[in-house]
DNA sequence: TGTTAACAAAGTGTATGCAATCGTTATGCC
DNA sequence: GGCATAACGATTGCATACACTTTGTTAACA
């Protein structure tokens, strides 16, 4: 039996399983509308129901599992509907963002984001995609930063990890690399000038243009459990 | 003691313990900051720490409370600061939510908002606080139900339920209910209209205008425990 | 033969007990 | 006298045991 601190040595156990349990989810080890059962998960991690139990609780607070009342937890089904409401969501989220940054964002937060900005045109003249996509992350990481406002950040981030499921391989799309960077420069440029409106406009129209590259992936509509 | 089945008829206890916790602190009975006793918890209601565990767990999902391990829960204390940015968001949110009702909404539901709102006028002649408080309610309801997006209704009624506590006698103000009428007004022209621009920014200007109303019930900003 | 009711099995919900962690206080040493 | 360390108390975290709800199957009656 695996010690749990050894596993992943951080914080308390009802953690590890929440991210135990999620990673399955995301990786696909558990499918959508499959029983999450809580006795099989407890001898799987070899712990107790409890934080079995409070792991799930909060997977569902996250919109990861599905949760009725006596009648167990299934890994959330997200169906064509619901996978578009959360990506247009996204692009009016992150459209707010753009243009709070845009309004607020102090010099050096301006500066940094359009440095790290313009060294990643090489990445994508190398087309490195690996590398791109960690930049990408951090490009979308800054607006969340640079609106400063708390609770947008929150909901931002809330509905980006909901979404994370279906946003892998999503540069793997031809031209895709290229395109987005484009996209990126409209937005930082809108910034630099503090025009907030057509930055959060560019904003908008670039997840939505990954929202429509994304949805290619996705296996076909489900029903609800 | 009361049987617990008596007090709220439905649903699980742990459902039962959020609404009375939550509702404890939204009346101001938990002041922000106040530790959160498991044991006396349980002891108040009359059952195990168990469930009370779970409901602190969704509450701090919520943002009621605020949870660190080992440390207990305490209620949730919002600064000055962070108050601001969930008005902020609230104001977005509902613009994003007006916008899209202006464009997706059925006639039916067009009629609905529109008859509702010309009823509630006779609320403001007449001077009715409490039950145009309850139209108003309705009213943002719809709005995030004509928006036909089931992510953005979820952040708007998290959002929304955050600031509950803080909502309290925004129509005690003079002048307050006539004014929002006329903002209600301006909302539900150009939602019949499909203009769903001018919408969003009827709406966004509407819950500023809250914003400022209700800050002034706010005690004073409080430091972080 | 079809429908319904009752029983059984499985799994969730709740209670209780024990272990571990954190904060506080007291004591000893510098 | 002050600071550091250790021990104690209180509270949270986890495990186990029990009760209730739900569902599927079987049997009996219409």
């Amino acid at each position: 039996m695996i010690t749990k601190k050894a596993l992943i040595r951080d914080g308390t156990t009802v953690d590890m399983m929440v991210r135990a349990i999620a990673d399955r989810i995301v990786v696909g080890d558990l499918r959508p509308g499959g029983k999450l059962d809580e006795t099989t998960l407890a001898e799987r991690f070899a712990v107790s129901r409890t934080p079995i139990r409070e792991a799930l609780a909060q997977l569902a607070a996250m919109g990861l599992v599905d949760r009725r009342p006596n009648r167990g937890a299934t890994v959330a089904v997200v169906t064509q509907l619901e996978l578009g409401s959360m990506f247009e969501s996204m692009a009016e989220l992150e459209g707010i963002c753009a243009r709070f940054s845009a309004l607020r964002m102090t010099s050096d937060e301006r500066a940094a984001l359009e440095s790290d900005h313009q060294a990643s045109a090489r990445l994508v003249y190398l087309g490195k995609e690996e590398d791109y996509e960690a930049y990408n992350t951090e490009f979308h990481s800054r607006l969340y930063h640079g609106a400063h406002n708390n609770h947008v950040f929150e909901l931002v981030t809330l509905t980006r990890s909901r979404l994370a499921p279906f946003r892998r391989a999503q540069f793997r799309l031809t031209g895709r690399l290229a395109q987005s960077w484009d996209e990126h420069d409209a937005i930082v440029t809108a910034i630099m000038r503090g025009e907030g409106n057509a930055a959060g406009e560019a904003a908008r129209a670039h997840v939505n243009k990954v929202s429509n590259a994304s949805s290619v992936f996705v296996s076909g509509s489900q029903d609800r459990g």
